[in-house]
DNA sequence: GAATTTCATTTACCTATGCTAATTTGGGAA
DNA sequence: TTCCCAAATTAGCATAGGTAAATGAAATTC
């Protein structure tokens, strides 16, 4: 299984070959994304959604005075089919981070797999229930953490969501973002940012060089972050019954 | 249609008669709560999913030092039925914010009324994606808004999504929100709640007590906040013009 | 209707983070 | 290799929002 986003989605329940073969073939539309270029523009029109095959990009807004908040990063695996919708205009923007490869599935393509594969609709069910969980995480982030821990909390985040798609070496993995982009999904400035990182890496939790990002100590940095890998686990073995499919 | 469920899913994608009826049996399992009252608990195995039908519930996390950030407002005619999964342990808690009822709905009847009935699950899955965009609303509102910003958007939030089942009274509405629960949502101290919530006061733009809220200058308060409720909208529909705001 | 609890309000003070602007570093392009 | 530009770093000052503690005003309860 070399699709990314099959082994997302087999993360959260299993899927067989079969399964993984329609995914493949939902993805067969990709095409390479150069950093900072669009995949997505606000007010689009989302005929097809957007499947990342390798890189990373941000999902996000921007406001009056031009600052932007990053609501979210898709990492490669992750998928835009719940918060899009057939022939309804984007309302948020994504840019690549770094050179990608996206695939742009079909929405119907897609429905007919959940329909007709029962694994599939299972596992795509609870890939959106992940996602609404990270998303309420992003919110408590910048809600109740302070900087630094916020900062901890993404950097397990991601070292977590990379390591199920087996992204991770050891203990390191890509990192593209720029103080910027790490500011802008932080919520904090770019300054700030600069700050803590080091504080970070003088308190030897983690490395971070031209891109690469090591964590040193994982469960110091956990738990500076407050961080409970719980909301991204897959659900516990469902009785698999037929009903219990999304069948949208 | 008395059911606020079918009335919020209705307001995202017209549904019949029949549809309505399917929704109304969906419901024939209710409770009524009383405010504070835990609709769900943490590491609950969520067999059913909760259905707003009268009052304000919250979803929140809380942090190790006791601190708390709330990550969505249950409104009637809000069900959590994207978040959940059948035997899956519930990550975030539930509170009712006033007496409320609440439906707990099986997901295998609603997977099989999507499965029968196209059009709810083409409502539930433009709900789903409404959902997901009022949760990056949020992040952005914590992350990028300033406390002025902020409240000034949850209040025009809270008056759009009241105002698609139909529970508000021109200008008024019921807010049920203590200061503290108000802080909560914002990710803000109660005390600074107070103080903004008088700068809105002073400025002529609200008018609350005793939990009723009266928006008396609307335009003014979506320029503070920045707000633009494109993104409360259902597809499909003509792009934004001055006449199409909710229609109300 | 007194007692009690919950909410709202106010004040004074403090700190985490923002802002501005200058300087340095480093990786790619030529 | 050299140059160049984006990215990272540093410093000094400014402020939005946090903390703590006390008081007042409404609701609830008995």
């Amino acid at each position: 299984m070399n699709n990314a986003f099959a082994k997302r989605l087999s993360f959260t329940s299993p899927l067989d070959d079969d399964d993984a073969d329609v995914i493949d073939n939902l993805c067969s539309r990709d095409r390479r994304v150069a950093a900072k270029r669009y995949i997505l523009r606000d007010g689009d029109q989302m005929l097809r959604f957007p499947i990342m095959l390798e890189g990373w990009a941000a999902c996000y807004q921007i406001m009056r005075n031009g600052s932007r908040q990053i609501t979210g990063l898709l990492l490669p695996g992750d998928a835009l089919y719940f918060d899009s919708y057939p022939d309804c205009p984007a309302i948020e923007e994504i840019v690549a981070l770094c050179p990608s490869v996206v695939a742009f599935a079909s929405h119907e393509e897609m429905d007919r797999a959940i329909q007709s594969r029962p694994t599939i609709g299972r596992a795509m069910r609870n890939y959106g229930r992940i996602k609404n969980a990270v998303m309420a995480t992003w919110i408590v982030n910048v809600g109740r953490r302070d900087a630094l821990e916020r900062m901890a909390h993404l950097i397990c985040e991601a070292f977590a969501r990379l390591a199920m798609i087996g992204e991770v070496d050891g203990n390191s993995f890509h990192f593209p973002l720029t103080q910027d982009d790490f500011a802008d999904v932080l919520g904090l400035t770019p300054v700030h940012v600069n700050r803590k990182l080091q504080q970070l890496r003088h308190e030897g939790l983690i490395h971070l060089r031209s891109k690469e990002m090591t964590i040193i100590d994982r469960y110091a940095l956990q738990q500076v972050a407050g961080f409970d890998e719980t909301y991204l686990r897959p659900a516990r073995e469902a009785p698999a019954t037929e009903d219990t499919l999304l069948g949208i």
